[in-house]
DNA sequence: TTGACATATATGTACGCACATAACAATATT
DNA sequence: AATATTGTTATGTGCGTACATATATGTCAA
């Protein structure tokens, strides 16, 4: 059939799109049923289901059974910002990437590296503070804590060669994590670090992760006041 | 058939990435094929489709037409911000919300604006700066710039009673957007908005949204110090 | 050797059907 | 009147089949 490919799941999905952006169908209202819809459009139903789950999964619908499809209230857009590999995001930028480990050395995690992990004082920590450099000059200071009881094999890794962030991304899986920004001014070691003025706004990253209950590693990623994180809706 | 249930997308689904995760299956390597699979787990192939193309928009494997399916060289994983309504991230937090429109004028767009919207300096855009409070107390401050050629509606907005944050986000669509996270110091205007020191840290958050290739809004929120944007992963 | 062409293969998509499941509605039962 | 029961409805999921499409590989001829 000619037909055929306007009856595409993606066409679907764009029509329907669009009776949402244009306001025929107003937040919150019900939309006809997944029949109706595979009946307009003359295809299976389960193309149009394919369609409305897509756009469920982007927050466009709110979909319950029984109940119906309804444009959701608030069209919630989400932004997704990935988890990258430091070197990539550097050399991306068409600049070359090196890292220096400052501190390597193994220690009773601080207060707040505890109840971030949820560990207790006693356990054995790697603590890593590693520069990353673009273009040799410095472009963010890592301070991070890895669980050795999760993680001994990273005391044999080439952290020289490989910085910790690429090595445990590329190693260590994990299945949940935890994320946070924020902004703070530069102490005297970040500053020192960093090459900026003392009291200079920093961009501060956090994240944790675990795999099941077991910490993995937590750390603190500080960047200069000129970085700017980016994305798309 | 007993084992019905046991074939799910879902099931399956958990089952492959249990042997991502567990190292079974190295980045980058190569998968079984859905035929394989679907034989393995006695199930139809479209159900393997399925769970592999979720999979796949989760950006932990990489799909190509007859290459095959393997496991992406970085696992990336994605966080979802969601971009909200500032009343329910405040009264979530159990607060009571309020605003204050401290200026609402039609200005040309500064150049920054002009760079971020694409719009000249002879187009009219209506400046709003907006004090957002938890609590009576200052939380964010706003500065936006909306296009009156494509929003001129906003002229006859009730923007005391609800906010331009939130008229905007469930009157007008737009079809792309662009957010983007930094760290900046408190000039003397954001600093005696905020109630905080000049110099203090200050997070900022940028977003312009666009419908086609008409730009809608663009704006700056300015939060103190101890704000933290938080998510998972 | 090179390029044009055919072929095999793995994923991509659509269909029609069947049954599962949640949620609401109407009815029957105590 | 309060509680079970049953039915209806819309989405959720799975199956088997068919065909589409991109791409690697092999084949043959210029």
């Amino acid at each position: 059939m000619a037909t055929r490919n306007l009856n595409s799941h993606r066409s679907i999905q764009d029509n329907l799109l669009k009776r949402i952006h244009s306001g025929e169908w107003q937040p919150g209202s019900l939309i006809p049923t997944e029949a109706a819809l595979a009946d307009e459009f003359g295809c299976a139903r389960t193309t149009v289901n394919r369609a409305l789950r897509q756009l469920a999964s982007e927050g466009l619908v709110i979909r319950k059974r029984h109940s119906g499809t309804r444009v959701a209230l608030t069209p919630i857009r989400k932004a997704t910002l990935e988890i990258p590999i430091i070197r990539h995001d550097v050399e991306m930028r068409g600049h070359t990437y090196n890292h220096m480990i400052l501190k390597s050395e193994a220690l009773q995690p601080p207060l707040w590296v505890q109840v971030r992990t949820g560990l207790k004082h006693h356990d054995k920590m790697l603590y890593l503070q590693t520069l990353h450099l673009s273009d040799n000059r410095p472009y963010m200071v890592e301070d991070r804590w890895v669980n050795l009881n999760a993680v001994p094999q990273i005391e044999a890794a080439p952290l020289h060669e490989i910085s910790p962030n690429e090595w445990l991304v590329r190693k260590v899986p994990y299945s949940r994590g935890e994320i946070s920004f924020s902004a703070s001014l530069a102490d005297e070691e970040i500053a020192g670090i960093l090459e900026t003025k003392l009291s200079a706004a920093i961009f501060v990253i956090e994240r944790s992760t675990w795999m099941g209950d077991t910490s993995i590693t937590t750390l603190k990623m500080y960047y200069p006041e000129n970085y700017r994180l980016t994305t798309v809706l």
